[in-house]
DNA sequence: AGCACGCCGACT
DNA sequence: GTCGGCGTGCTC
């Protein structure tokens, strides 16, 4: 017997399976990890198939070492979810492995931990402690509870006399697997009661299948989520629950816990790697049965799955930008599919491309128009900046947004301001020549950051000095562009010296628990305002927060991509949700430079369904996705002349499939990335759009042609989220 | 990724 | 002569 095994080591050179022998007296079986010879050393695989021959050379076949567990770490749903990725995304095996098991295992560096137990060893002669007090009284309470946790007896009685015991034998200390516990504070829990809609909506959940829940922001989609894994539950099934890593706050957190208890893992990105490890383990075990997390959380080793859901549905987060590219939403389709349950996407604002596949009938559709409590949405008031500029009003705010944070600090509440992006301003620019800051590695424009007055590049991370000259033509009027975060917070300092004004963005967050402590300060602070990017829009409820005020609303639209409408309106219909939430009115203050554009016309309205059609339309006749597939293939390399010829290389390939599916092909094209650098690597890429005709097949064969052995790093994407 | 093999320069 | 530079190629 044969064993088709991969090698734990993501390298191009190394993605094809091994064949080792199975010795007679092992039990291997698929999905086992082992021990294996790998030219001149010993390292660990993990086995993929199982097969009476081999088409190797069989002189050349060594034996398997040894076997490294009980039973297979990788279950045989997994093996089929590799093998389907693989094919899907165009990924290696060895990629995929790094998804479906924590590193600890693959790497074996961190301990489990173990709570010690301490008992009276069998051999135990009462003469052994007759002259010791403290280890009589020790000795005493063991007799009368048998066995002790180690840690509360050193409390009580202190170590030395503990320590003795064990040297003596006099006890004897049992370990047992402790797992870390994230988040195990627990809190009350609401008794909530379903209203009709949300009765509906679960009871509608009937089969396997994808169920689109199109519910307004505050309809109380997290109910439904909760009802629907609670009957999974019953029935003797898990669950798995997934949300974007910026809602996964301690509230959510604490919600699934004091509803379902231990049996609840958690798994996002700021555990410590150990405690990662436990709730993966906890999952394996079947000790856990539902998981709620981050994208990742998709690959939970759980088995007999009764339902998977994905909450908020049209974030990005879901689309693995990196390493194994992949989109989530393809792999919980797998899994419901192979599990044979159903798979229930949320959102208030759909991604277009899903709400096409639920008109055309592949996804069924479950509406929640209306708020639970029954509020209507804030209104929204759209406000011309091109008038205020006209009027004479050049700064940030305009006097309606002022007049409007005036009485909320007056009524003492709160407003919350949102803006594109981080930092003082975007950019650093002569006035004279042109001249615009830009990183020395990765050539995009650097960003101001007043807070330690430097400029910082958001690719790489690399700082520098902040100009005082233009570089160029040493002219002084250098000056920093549109405005961030930290600018808005300062210019509000300055129109209330007396309101608590708050930050929140990547720079102020970054800390472990900067959410929360920001989130909390505003909390207990009224009146306040707070000022963020994209994550103050997700997912907490502020009781009094009645204003919420949109910057720069056009920062989203205007990109060249032809999602940032579809973003637009999630962003504003997001961001809007967060006012009013409970007693108080809300009200959105939305400033543009394009107010007639027909994406804040349908935002302002709430008009999910006027907007959609209105952008299917502009997709179909543009040919865009949903009806249309693009391709991008980027390379890259530190060496420009290697990029350049290894890209053309495969373009020559490329003009043959253009040939043989002309038809299809719309358009086809290499160029520089619009970031031509990023860390000392240079950037180029081909872009395709076909129609969806035979997309599948021109696919592969685009794949194809870039399965050369290159120098250059190639990424291969469909539909990218970004092309820069 | 590692590690061996291999083919050239400068040193006890 | 031989120690060591890192280019190339293989690992069941």
């Amino acid at each position: 017997m044969f064993a088709s095994v991969i090698i734990d080591q993501d390298t191009k050179a190394l993605d094809k399976v091994f064949d080792y022998r199975i010795p007679s007296e092992m039990e291997v079986q698929k999905g086992d990890r082992v021990l294996v010879s790998f030219g001149s050393r010993m390292i660990q695989a993990f086995v993929v198939d199982i097969k009476q021959e081999s088409s190797f050379d069989s002189s050349k076949i060594k034996p398997i070492l040894a076997k490294l567990d009980g039973e297979p770490i990788i279950k045989p749903e997994m093996l089929e979810l590799m093998n389907f990725m693989c094919k899907k995304f165009h990924l290696r095996l060895t990629s995929i492995l790094k998804l479906f098991i924590p590193s600890e295992i693959r790497e074996g560096k961190v301990r489990e931990l173990f709570v010690k137990w301490v008992k009276l060893s069998k051999s135990f002669l009462p003469e052994q402690v007759k002259n010791a007090k403290v280890q009589k009284k020790i000795v005493e309470t063991l007799q009368k509870h048998s066995k002790i946790k180690m840690l509360d007896l050193k409390k009580q009685f202190g170590q030395s006399a503990l320590k003795a015991m064990v040297e003596k034998g006099i006890v004897e200390i049992e370990l047992e697997r402790s797992f870390r516990k994230p988040f195990s504070n627990q809190t009350v829990e609401k008794k909530i009661v379903l209203n009709d809609l949300q009765k509906n909506a679960v009871n509608s959940v009937v089969e396997n299948g994808v169920y689109l829940l199109h519910g307004v922001t505050g309809s109380g989609k997290t109910e439904v989520y909760m009802n629907l894994i609670a009957r999974v539950l019953e029935k003797d099934k898990n669950a798995i629950m997934l949300v974007p890593e910026i809602s996964l706050t301690p509230q959510v957190m604490s919600a699934f816990k004091s509803r379902f208890g231990e049996n609840v893992a958690v798994l996002h990105s700021s555990l410590s790697a150990g405690e990662r490890f436990d709730e993966w383990k906890r999952l394996f075990s079947g000790e856990a049965r539902v998981v709620v997390g981050a994208r990742s959380a998709i690959f939970a080793p759980l088995d007999r799955i009764g339902i998977i859901i994905i909450d908020e549905q049209h974030e990005q987060s879901y689309i693995s930008e990196s390493n194994p590219r992949y989109d989530t939403f393809e792999i919980a389709k797998f899994r419901a599919e192979y599990n044979n349950c159903p798979l229930v996407v949320g959102s208030a604002t759909p991604s277009v491309d899903i709400y096409e596949q639920a008109k055309q009938g592949n996804v069924k559709l479950i509406e929640m128009p209306t708020r639970a409590n029954g509020k209507d949405l804030p209104k929204i008031q759209i406000v011309d900046m091109m008038n205020e500029f006209r009027l004479g009003n050049s700064g940030i705010f305009s006097s309606q947004l002022i007049s409007d944070l005036a009485n909320v600090v007056n009524e003492k509440k709160q407003a919350m301001i949102f803006i594109n992006r981080r930092g003082f301003s975007s950019f650093m620019m002569c006035r004279e020549c042109g001249y615009v800051a830009k990183c020395e590695t990765c050539d995009v424009n650097l960003v101001y950051h007043r807070e330690d007055n430097r400029l910082k590049c958001h690719y790489c991370g690399k700082q520098y000095r902040t100009l005082d000259r233009c570089p160029n033509c040493g002219s002084e009027k250098i000056k920093q562009g549109a405005v961030g975060t930290e600018r808005v917070v300062n210019e509000l300092k300055e129109i209330f010296p007396n309101v608590k004004i708050l930050r929140m963005d990547n720079d102020t967050t970054s800390k472990k628990n900067g959410h929360e402590k920001i989130l909390s300060e505003f909390r207990e602070s009224k009146p306040a305002i707070l000022v963020g990017t994209q994550m103050i829009a997700k997912g907490h409820d502020f009781e009094d927060v009645t204003l919420v005020g949109i910057i720069d609303a056009d920062q989203s639209l205007y990109r060249g991509d032809y999602r940032s409408t579809e973003r637009c309106f999630q962003l504003i219909t997001q961001v809007s949700g967060r006012a009013g939430r409970s007693k108080s009115e809300g009200k959105v203050v939305l400033q543009t430079y394009s107010p007639r554009h027909y994406v804040y016309k349908f935002a302002s309205n709430y008009d999910y369904k006027g907007f959609f059609k209105k952008e299917e339309n502009l997709r179909k006749t543009a040919v865009f996705p949903p009806f249309s597939k693009i391709i991008r293939i980027l390379f890259a390399h530190p060496d420009e002349n290697v990029v350049r010829d290894e890209l053309k290389l495969c373009y020559n390939k490329l003009l043959k499939v253009r040939e043989k599916y002309f038809d299809d092909i719309i358009y086809m094209d290499a160029m520089k990335s619009p970031i031509k650098k990023i860390k000392n690597s240079y950037r180029y890429q081909v872009v395709i759009r076909m129609l969806l005709n035979n997309s599948d097949e021109i696919e592969n064969e685009i794949f194809k042609c870039t399965d050369e052995n290159l120098k250059s790093s190639v990424f291969f994407e469909v539909n990218p989220e970004s092309m820069s």
